[in-house]
DNA sequence: CCTACTTTGTGAATCAATTCACAAGCCCGC
DNA sequence: GCGGGCTTGTGAATTGATTCACAAAGTAGG
């Protein structure tokens, strides 16, 4: 795989865990860019994996609440690399609101609507408390936005046109928890 | 729900974005405790759950990594109030080692291996960068511990009796990604 | 050009999850 | 203590995902 110029969907399959079988049934859905006897061509795929996840172009990125995890978010760099740009954060605490990090101002939330229209924001990661994270969500997609990715603990409701994912840290360790305890059964 | 007494499959399934035959059939894998014509006394729909998920008992856990998103976690108070007490942070740079946070001092990863006798850590968390994350998380099974959190964007290889979750930032954007480019589709 | 060897792409088969649908059980008012 | 109205628990049906398995297509080496 690497330096080769061909990699066939069983080293891919052992790469990510999974069956060769699996990684040609996805491969395949998007339309067939292997070749039969060799595998797929790296540059190829590379290039017509980051068309279909939509990597090439640039999305901006808005990071609602300025606490430990929104912060750790803004300065990730990994986002960077992968073409999500982090156009600016908000927070509503007023202690928070001025400070700095690499560029980028914390913002006052309410701002949020008229930055809109030269942020051209696409894409919001909510780092707020859960108690508030429902009103936020209804803000952010108020202003147009409609791609969410949520860090609160919490169970948000969101237009069908709004994509929304959920990472909730505490029902991972949940979920850790219950296979501890109920191992070998 | 709240100040009832008695909650319904419906109900919880409105709660939770999913339907009232799924929540019926999670719960009564794990045995009956709903009353016909009635639903689900509160009390004891939460106390079942909380042993059924391990929540009754604490758990230890250490974080490894004391770079941004690794102290984030350590403050993170969601993690002491469901039981998961972290009880120490890791990092093998010199530099972090030593360096306080609210009671938790940062020790070199060489040291995880004195410490699981005193500290007893059931669960590790992961917080390092990618390129040393499968290394990190051998050590950490070879001392002995069998659940693990990532949060490096690699793919993790562990024995088949360690559970492993990994949370994925940049995938979870990339998905998003992907619905953004293909709305409608 | 022909034979031996690879590896894809994809129907068919299998396995798993979700939804349907309804008998059985429980509450409540009369 | 009986009837009407709910709601659970769970087989059966359906839908969805994964795996199997193999023809088709390509490579390589003479």
């Amino acid at each position: 795989m690497r330096g080769q110029r061909t990699v066939s969907s069983e080293e891919l399959a052992r790469h990510g865990g999974t069956t060769s079988a699996q990684v040609r049934k996805d491969l395949s859905f998007f339309g067939s860019f292997g070749k039969r006897g060799l595998g797929y061509t790296v540059p190829e795929l590379t290039t017509s994996l980051r068309e279909i996840l939509g990597l090439e172009r640039q999305w901006n990125v808005v990071i609602i609440g300025a606490g430990k995890i929104g912060t750790a978010l803004a300065q990730y760099h990994g986002f960077k690399s992968r073409g999500f740009n982090v156009v600016a954060v908000y927070d509503s605490d007023p202690h928070k609101v001025g400070s700095r990090w690499e560029g980028l101002v914390v913002r006052d939330f309410s701002a949020l609507d008229g930055d809109v229209r030269t942020l051209k924001p696409e894409i919001a990661v909510l780092a707020v408390p859960s108690d508030v994270a429902q009103e936020a969500v209804d803000r952010v997609v108020k202003v147009g936005i409609r791609a969410i990715l949520n860090f609160a603990p919490a169970q948000l409701h969101v237009p069908s046109d709004v994509s929304l994912r959920s990472v909730n840290m505490a029902m991972e360790l949940e979920g850790l928890s219950f296979e501890l305890s109920n191992r070998g059964r």
